[in-house]
DNA sequence: CCTGGGATAGAAAGCGCTTTCTAAAGCGAG
DNA sequence: CTCGCTTTAGAAAGCGCTTTCTATCCCAGG
């Protein structure tokens, strides 16, 4: 039913051999030969067969994107990122596949399957990992395994996954992905969500509050772990320096939610429970701190006169809250477009596969100095 | 390299046809042979060709969706409820390429190129169309011809095609891919953004507005000129009941311009200079809502009191934006998931080939009466 | 005028799978 | 017991393309 190349071949009155080098455009083709195969393209509309040049070719040319939420703009940016990268004009029609695993290991393996099975050419993940080491042992068998068959894997915004075998210190063999034509090994594209997540709350520190609260995400994320290692690091340096141990109670104004906003509303009723007269809550991501913010307001502090709050991540609404968030800008855009120019093989893999993107504090209205005596909300 | 049908089959001690009907599943194996089978599949890690057994079977399960940026929610929100379709426990694997074309008719026509090559089982295009007469019918042309071929077509929150023929008064042919099998012509869930806009205005009239100013989204789009229409179908009305013709001043109270918080924020200057006693402003969408409001603080005017604000889709960030912005909630998430089902045919086609999904006003804080003396900017 | 080599194009062998078409059993009925 | 049917499995022919391997053709050099 369809076109196929014989016809091209037929009506160019040359061999389907020659059709196909003119469209691929890897081998001499003279040019009154190339045209007229040209033209009989254009006559017939001929589209080329995906799976079956897929076949012949051994490669395909899909990228597949694994994401946690596609309706989440912190994925939808690096999303939008990996495959601004292979626009057509760019990488002559990669397609990205972009995959929704809802943050479950389980789908993760799943879609990685179903993108080996479409033999897609790379594959980047994008999210935090989950910290069950059952899960994280199979998947990063996975990828290695992937990886080392040639297909291209990038991991976005998670740290990069453990060392293979004993040898090894610490992830500096340099040969990301050099030996082995292809890539070889994963690759990955880390964000510093320790150091960003410190010097917030160094900042927070400097304002003078000392009662901190925390609306940390799932408990079980590597993301999640490395805020909450930052926020504690910047407690710890506080009370070296002034002798003021504010580490001890960092546990009991810790509370664990999922990234989105009721998290954020629920985890600070529950700390205005354990401790009214809480000053700052940091939120884990700017998603929860919307709902931090809801809660305290309808507790009756404002913000940031009773309560500072800050963020996460600083998406495209951030700014735009009222009062501006003040938060830790990833920068989603760039990390993305990395990974997918790792992915496609166009940059070159950074030394120890590893490249860790900068974050950046903003500092905006929702944070302020704590006042003397601030209106303490009657418990729940 | 990779372990093949023909590996399974010999450790399995059978035909690949035989492994090749266990594993498809729609022929009767053996009990022991089909067991037989699977453990050898299990040992050898076995992941099928997806291009081969496209390439035999003529038939892929990838599914492309077109999204204008996948970087916003609206798309987001309608890619991942069409996505959540065709999740590997209930559609067996599909999988769902999303493309940002960035609203670019060009790049929609390219990206439809790359997913026709793949032999795209069904194609799912969001996002409002482009009305330049040119590419519309090369649009219609290409869509239509790739349904008669067998690819399921869905257009979502998107005006349902032209009629192809002159004959046939308004879409009502009733036949929504019945004859041919696999679809035959492009189904459509249209949203009604007339009578969300036509509601919505009506509301800011009930409440006593008369001035009021129209920050609208590009005027290319089919999209724009609904919400236009619907407003000022509203502002008719009014003139009706009322014989006080506030249609003749629309047009000076309307700005175009994108669908970005940016847009809003330049077009709510310009409608101050043109009418500094403005009492309303609708956005083309709620992120443009968030821009009005932002120059209509930096004005020194507060919403609601001195200008009401109100926008369009109800997005996640809506409710949460201070004030709560009363808008016209779109369900983005029942859309996509609708067109995800025509898209895999397990759903039938509406009567005519279009549904239409209800939007409903929420009135939220950033609407109110307006008041009777209120603070003038200084013209910039 | 002959010959070696570069440029160009065709023939044909797959790539790994699906799917007829065909064959071999296994079984109840006559 | 034999016949004819159902059940199960193998053989083999492609699906449409890429890519060697070859075969021309043409021209410069001898």
């Amino acid at each position: 039913m369809a076109v196929t190349l014989a016809d091209v071949a037929a009506r160019a009155g040359v061999s389907a051999a020659t059709v196909s080098r003119v469209l691929s455009g890897n081998y001499p083709v003279a040019g009154a030969t190339r045209s007229r195969v040209l033209r009989a393209v254009e006559e017939l509309e001929y589209v080329v067969n995906g799976p079956a040049s897929s076949l012949a070719a051994a490669s395909s040319d899909l990228v597949g994107v694994l994401v946690n939420d596609i309706a989440d703009p912190f994925f939808g940016i690096m999303a939008s990122a990996v495959q601004s990268e292979m626009e057509p004009e760019k990488a002559g029609g990669k397609l990205a596949v972009v995959c929704n695993t809802g943050g479950s290991p389980q789908r993760e393996l799943t879609y990685l399957t179903l993108l080996q099975r479409q033999r897609a050419a790379a594959v980047v993940l994008t999210g935090s990992a989950v910290e069950d080491p059952e899960h994280a042992e199979a998947l990063s068998a996975r990828l290695r395994r992937l990886a080392a068959a040639g297909t291209r894997v990038v991991l976005c915004g998670r740290p990069p996954l453990p060392e293979a075998d004993g040898d090894g210190d610490d992830g500096g063999t340099g040969d990301g992905g050099k030996g082995i034509p292809g890539g070889g090994a994963p690759l990955t594209v880390a964000f510093d969500n320790r150091g960003g997540a410190r010097r917030l709350t160094g900042h927070l520190l400097a304002l003078g509050h000392r009662r901190i609260g925390y609306v940390a995400g799932p408990a079980e994320r590597t993301t999640t772990r490395h805020r909450l290692e930052g926020h504690r690091a910047a407690l710890a340096d506080h009370g070296r320096d002034h002798g003021h141990d504010l580490l001890a109670e960092a546990a009991r104004l810790t509370v664990h939610g999922a990234y989105d906003r009721s998290s954020g509303y629920d985890g600070t009723l529950e700390l205005l429970r354990r401790e009214p007269g809480l000053t700052a809550v940091l939120a884990a991501n700017d998603t929860v701190a919307l709902g931090v913010c809801a809660a305290l307001r309808e507790a009756g502090l404002s913000i940031p006169g009773d309560v500072s709050v800050a963020g996460f991540d600083d998406l495209p609404f951030s700014a735009d809250a009222s009062p501006a968030l003040t938060t830790v800008r990833i920068p989603l855009h760039d990390a993305g477009a990395r990974a997918g120019r790792l992915a496609l093989g166009r940059e070159s893999a950074p030394p120890g596969g590893v490249a860790t993107v900068r974050t950046e504090l903003m500092v905006r209205a929702s944070t302020a100095a704590p006042r003397a005596n601030r209106p303490v909300p009657q418990a729940g």
